[in-house]
DNA sequence: CATGAATGAGTATTCATTCAT
DNA sequence: GATGAATGAATACTCATTCAT
């Protein structure tokens, strides 16, 4: 079951270049777009493995096959390179539970289930969102603009999730709600925290523990249901 | 409420020095020992506060009231004084989690929470440890003998947790059990993962959201329980 | 008032490329011409704001609006377009000191005065003159062409100044005639300096101090005179 | 005719280190003297001949004979470091013009003398002291608590000249005087200007000019008088 | 044992300049 | 002729670490 999202934010971005099958960016445009896009492949590498702090822009640099000057072209400084990679995958996010949450055809456990998959697959696809996602890393984060895109979707994310898990336990608003949703949102942390840092590939990883991470939501949704019957009864 | 760990480890290493009212260390050494554990106490708190990355040797020296050159006597590198900082309270950690999975008089649920409950604690006082005992932070994790005393106390864990949920759950050894297991160290991941960045202190996260992290266990002990029986169904 | 200086310098230049009226310039050519002017107009605006070393290449092409690349098409480097800026300037305000010094109708302290005028005005309007004028900036100074420029000019203008004080104090060439004009070079000095590098624009400085400048140098005129008296008695 | 000015400040602060002949210093502290003062030389020097902005601390430390480094252990940054040099020469200035202005021996014309030639010496044997006394450099000095010193002792300065200018001419306060100490600062400033980029040093410069400078000074006073009796006709 | 002095390697960032088109 | 892309050298400043005492 594919999540459907494009991760890959640059098969996107690239589309307004083709028109009719003509293209009409130059070569120079083109190789600039190239370029560009290898400073952000390598910075979301090195930001992944590394974390942001001690990635030096110069690592980022050799890894992009270019000059450490060349990334102030195209981004006004490091941070202003961490948030261009983060804005749109998480944009993209954002527009796929929304989608998701909307869906009149599935059941909210279903929903549940296909979020969790996303959520995870898109940690797992840029691993230098975990930090940004819940480590919020830099000052900026709490003080300038970008941070809306994050904090957005964070809270965006707990509020379908909570609304989710109301349906599902068919439970009103409230503090139960809020402890389920909190609880619920750990699990999420504890996977993709697990699996971010390792070598692995998204693909292995998923492979190989998309079951363990299915039971794992399921004994969650479950267990909530059970206290919810033990503390009526 | 037994967390029971003594995370001061100096309390405890000093207590060998004296045998039998005879003190045998000299005033030198004993001032040595002083500014020792002055510098592991300044480390630990910064490093706690700030983390490791940010926090400098000079800093470090300030607080513990020498020189930073001094540090040096003491420890190789700043990393070195790392892993001393945490190889102990992480054998504490052991210790105490071994007493407990021992103990004739708890039932494996019961030692399942108070675990739960000695771990969470242990991060949230010795915040540094998060990225030792999760995220293996230097290479040297993997090259030199440190990373044992983290990665025995980790595999151990996984071990202690593995058998009071078999035992909890009554299921053999298996996939089923690894399962479980994983799934309880992706939640403590989680709690901890989510509390260990925040300002607030332990005490204060611990009262406001204990009941929380209680809920979060019991709901997947229930789910889990669920699951085998639905399985057997 | 005459300051009688045209230092827009183009309106000049320009002038030989219309011969009987036909216009012997390639539309290209004229362009081309253009794109040079601006980028002057531009450097000469920002060196006088901001002074030479401040200003950079890139906010120069901007101002200019063309390309940072397209002003080495003009100018070898940096330094060239600065001396290219100020070669024409100080031949203009030499050909008007010439005139000056030559004019049948004006007595040898109008002319001072007038002379004054002219410079201090002059440095004024191109601030970074100053530097150029005075501190001889560069290396290059010494070495290339330009500097020939700067200091035939300056040492013109001694020559006048000497000249007309000679005449002025009726004395002939000498020891003493020497120490005036370094004095009432000193003067020069001291005033364009103190005011060069204010934010005050020209006109504003020009019209809230030019009687004290002219007070300036009328005591020294006067005192220069009573000195000679005292001397002679 | 001496100063009297300890243009050298370290043969002031070292003073303290002797206690009735013997020295009370560790070799350690000396060595810390001296390349401290080895700094403070070398930035002396290099801000005089290429002014404050083009200076580099590596150039700094190289002429210091030590590592960039060590600069930051003496000063935390390169305005602290122009800062420590200027303030205690600027001190010493005034205190000596201070020590001048009330002397009861000396007349007015006297004491302007003596405080032309104080001043101009101060500047050709301070010569970074040029651009931070008449330029002001950097941003700090119009925002912070060093910019006192500088400001302070200009305006001092000012008030001093502007009374002994007043006593000589026999005028009160007002517009007239205001005018003349403007013209005396624009001759101090010019012939310190003037001499102070040069290669000269300043004993052979007072040795070769000092009655220039006298000169120029007489005939200002000469003049102003001059002109007040003409006004006063 | 302890320390102040000193340093080299490294940080993000800027700028004049060159190259390919 | 004109330009966007790219770069090397330089900037101030920091930090863990070593040396001499």
């Amino acid at each position: 079951m594919p999540t459907g999202l494009a991760y890959n934010h640059w098969s996107l971005t690239s589309g307004y270049m083709l028109v009719g099958g003509i293209n009409l960016t130059s070569k120079k445009e083109q190789r600039s777009e190239e370029t560009k896009h290898s400073i952000i492949a390598a910075a979301e590498k090195l930001f992944s493995k590394q974390g942001y702090e001690t990635v030096t822009i110069r690592q980022i640099a050799k890894e992009a096959g270019c000059s450490h000057t060349t990334i102030y072209i195209y981004f006004q400084d490091k941070e202003a390179l961490l948030y261009a990679l983060s804005t749109q995958p998480l944009e993209l996010l954002k527009t796929s539970m929304d989608m998701l949450s909307v869906d009149a055809f599935l059941s909210s456990d279903e929903k549940l289930r296909r979020l969790n998959e996303q959520f995870i697959r898109f940690c797992l696809d840029n691993r230098s969102m975990y930090s940004i996602f819940f480590e919020a890393k830099s000052a900026r984060v709490d003080e300038f603009e970008p941070e809306l895109a994050i904090n957005r979707i964070r809270q965006h994310m707990h509020h379908i999730i909570s609304r989710l898990l109301g349906t599902y336990l068919n439970v009103p608003d409230g503090d139960g709600l809020l402890s389920c949703s909190r609880i619920y949102f750990y699990m999420l942390r504890g996977i993709v925290g697990t699996y971010t840092q390792s070598e692995e590939s998204a693909d292995s990883i998923m492979a190989r523990l998309s079951p363990t991470f299915h039971a794992a939501f399921e004994a969650l949704l479950l267990g909530f249901d059970k206290q919810l019957q033990d503390r009526n009864e």
